[in-house]
DNA sequence: GTCTATAACTAGATAGAC
DNA sequence: GTCTATCTAGTTATAGAC
């Protein structure tokens, strides 16, 4: 699955710079990442990336922010097809899980390459970022509320959650032994076990 | 706690030398580092630093060896204290938390510098890292084994489990609302919660 | 063990032609 | 929108003095 602002059968030229950027940041992170080496594996020269994009960080803020927007929407959007809190939060988990798996690329430099970004430009990601946390802590404090959840601490509950299913990002091999839909299973299934006051979790 | 290599009160200029190779790489990264820089906070000049490493990425592969051997050997023995599966569990959770609490620096190194290393240095830390998730690995197994953990796939739980606790080290603040051992306790909790066989039906 | 000096190279970014 | 050419500054690493 492609993103949704790369849809598009023809990419524009930005759309491929920002591809190309995400690709080699995953590989080899923002600085050591040449604004050449993006325009060479584009067959363009360097000096024409500048017409595109302002600066070496405005598109490292660029490509970070899209990718941001992306995940709020998403995630949003699959909680808001819950009626239960169990329900929002294993679509919660399984959204998370999946753009983790289809977008191991963007997920990865979301956190590893957030160190790179000027003051300014941090402050706005992790903005976003906190938008992002707080949809999840939303849900375990609905959960909590209405009786059904067992979480001493939604905060570091919600953290425990997020890193466990966004490191899979880390391990996850398209081609390895087990698809996307049971690493989620997997994922649900702990997580609820962990958190629910019945332990119903386990035999869903 | 200093690690072990650390506590002569007089550190060696070499040792000096990987504490703030250590401080840097977490704030920059290793790309983003200068010989320069890790000399001049040393107050020295950049060649001087040649007499005690014979290149930078010499540095970043001796100073990640140094923190795996670290892991490896405190969990070997964090776990082997515990008697049952489920003691031995919660040994290695809580010093994988108290590592990564103590030490944030070399905790994320250890992980965000990897994709630095050349082909057969990555080989050398990877057969380390492996060793030190199979410890985790054993462990589950065990309790698998003695009818007391209900863990269908452990290498993904042990991924699981270890992912959240290493995030730990990306979110938490000395001096934040929570220490070291609030933190670690809420993690056992959840995870045991997660495995443990507490009730009929737990499997799927 | 640390210094000065420097070689050889690569980086981000801009000016101006077409 | 992409090119050539170039500026300035920074990089790893080495040679050889002390």
């Amino acid at each position: 699955m492609a993103l949704s602002w790369a849809t598009e059968e023809q990419a524009s030229r930005s759309e491929q710079i920002r591809q190309m950027t995400i690709h080699l940041f995953h590989e080899k992170g923002y600085p050591a990442t040449s604004i050449r080496a993006i325009a060479k594996n584009l067959d363009i020269k360097s000096s024409s990336l500048y017409y595109h994009f302002q600066s070496k960080q405005d598109l490292l803020f660029d490509v970070l922010d899209r990718i941001m927007d992306e995940l709020i929407q998403g995630l949003q959007k699959s909680v808001a097809h819950g009626q239960t809190p169990e329900e929002k939060l294993v679509a919660a988990i399984r959204f998370h899980i999946s753009f983790h798996t289809d977008h191991q690329a963007e997920a990865f430099i979301s956190h590893s390459e957030l160190r790179f970004l000027s003051a300014e430009n941090f402050r706005r990601i992790a903005e976003k970022r906190k938008r992002y946390e707080e949809i999840f802590q939303q849900v375990l404090r609905e959960g909590v509320e209405a009786g059904v959840f067992n979480v001493p601490d939604v905060k570091v509950a919600s953290y425990a959650i997020l890193l466990m299913c966004t490191g899979v990002s880390s391990w996850f091999a398209e081609k390895g032994r087990l698809g996307g839909e049971e690493v989620a299973r997997i994922h649900e299934d702990l997580i609820l076990r962990g958190i629910l006051k019945t332990s119903k979790g386990g035999n869903r």
